[in-house]
DNA sequence: CCCCGCGCATGACAAATGTCAGCACCGGGC
DNA sequence: GCCCGGTGCTGACATTTGTCATGCGCGGGG
């Protein structure tokens, strides 16, 4: 019989960390040694504890799990990331592969399977939930480049384009054509509904 | 000593709603009976079961907490309805204590504290959360009127004037002014920017 | 080496949007 | 009975946005 696993928690939602705490608790092979609310407060928790298996939510306040996960890579690469997520979008998926994320999976499974899941990033595989998968290979990579995608991001939250050539040290031309570029790509009437596409792919 | 709190719980996400049930199971007056995953499944499980209490995530697919409050209010008038949510909106606060909703709290409490406020629920008094509840104050009333919202609702996802004319059966020119109006009145920049401020106070 | 895609810009034009004034009808409150 | 606010419409105007052509420099792949 080895060592439990220790696990880092974290999750801004108090109801959800404490019930996950006390659920994982339950199996004998797994111990929770921290808990944290916001990107910042895991960072620092893990950098105290230093876990084996970090479970991060994906949306935090201060940074989100993909970030965080980031972060992590560098500073305790032995520590192995575990994303959890409410809404699944398939971007997010392929940008926490890319941050070295070991593990994401939807808030839809049960505590068992996610103990199990665990188990399994903590033996150095991967765990990808399949349905996320699917849709991540379905929705294919962003059509944007880069200027585009950060161009679009600037206008999410319904800024002229004045204010967005401003901040993105642009010509306001230039922004209208990465924008119209943009919105050709995504196949949307105007750049709003082109915001929403690419937030629901995950594409921003 | 009194039968047990006989519980519904409703949330989409199985990961919380299980870890929620295994976590007030551990309190011996309070008994989860039965649990749904959308909207629809928690009215029919609230039909089958007659829970003391409904414990509804705000939002679930299907139908949201405030809607299923609705239909439990004149199906099933003895069972309390308590909503939990991630992100609590002024407005939907109001919506659902005008619903007949008896408690309405944010996920970030803990689960010692939802016991208490359960069984606060339970005794018919009712419990909204201090600080969604200041905020709803401080957030005050919708200046829209009724058209206002019904338009600016329909252009949320960026939908040209056209579309919006021909979905509300209005002229053009009408739309346009009531968002002009609307817009005014939230003292946005552009109907986008309206459109995420009346969001972010749940005015619509 | 040459081409192509990307980044960045300008200019011009058409279309959509924002703003304002004005008019009509209805219903509720004083 | 009168006034006021909400609803609904029109027309006119300035501004913003969307689209397209065109140009230049750069870097990577064939």
């Amino acid at each position: 019989m080895s060592a439990p696993v220790r696990l880092l928690l974290a999750d801004d939602e108090h109801l959800i960390r404490g019930a996950l705490a006390a659920l994982l608790s339950l199996e004998d092979d797994l111990l929770v040694v921290a808990e944290a609310a916001s990107g910042p407060e895991a960072l620092a928790m893990a950098r105290a504890h230093a876990p084996d298996v970090a479970v991060l939510d994906l949306q935090m306040p201060g940074a989100d799990g993909v970030k965080v996960a980031t972060s992590l890579r560098t500073e305790l690469p032995g520590c192995r990331v575990l994303i959890v997520t409410g809404h699944g979008r398939p971007g997010h998926l392929k940008r926490a592969l890319a941050a070295g994320v070991r593990g994401f999976v939807p808030k839809t499974v049960s505590a068992q399977r996610l103990a199990e899941i665990i188990r399994t990033v903590h033996a150095g595989n991967r765990y990808v939930d399949p349905e996320l998968a699917a849709d991540a290979i379905s929705a294919g990579d962003s059509p944007l480049t880069a200027r585009e995608a950060e161009v679009l991001e600037l206008a999410a939250d319904g800024a002229p384009v004045a204010e967005i050539a401003e901040r993105a040290a642009l010509s306001p031309g230039t922004v209208r054509n990465y924008l119209s570029s943009a919105v050709t790509k995504l196949g949307a009437e105007n750049r709003h509904a082109a915001v929403r596409l690419a937030r629901e792919r995950g594409w921003v």
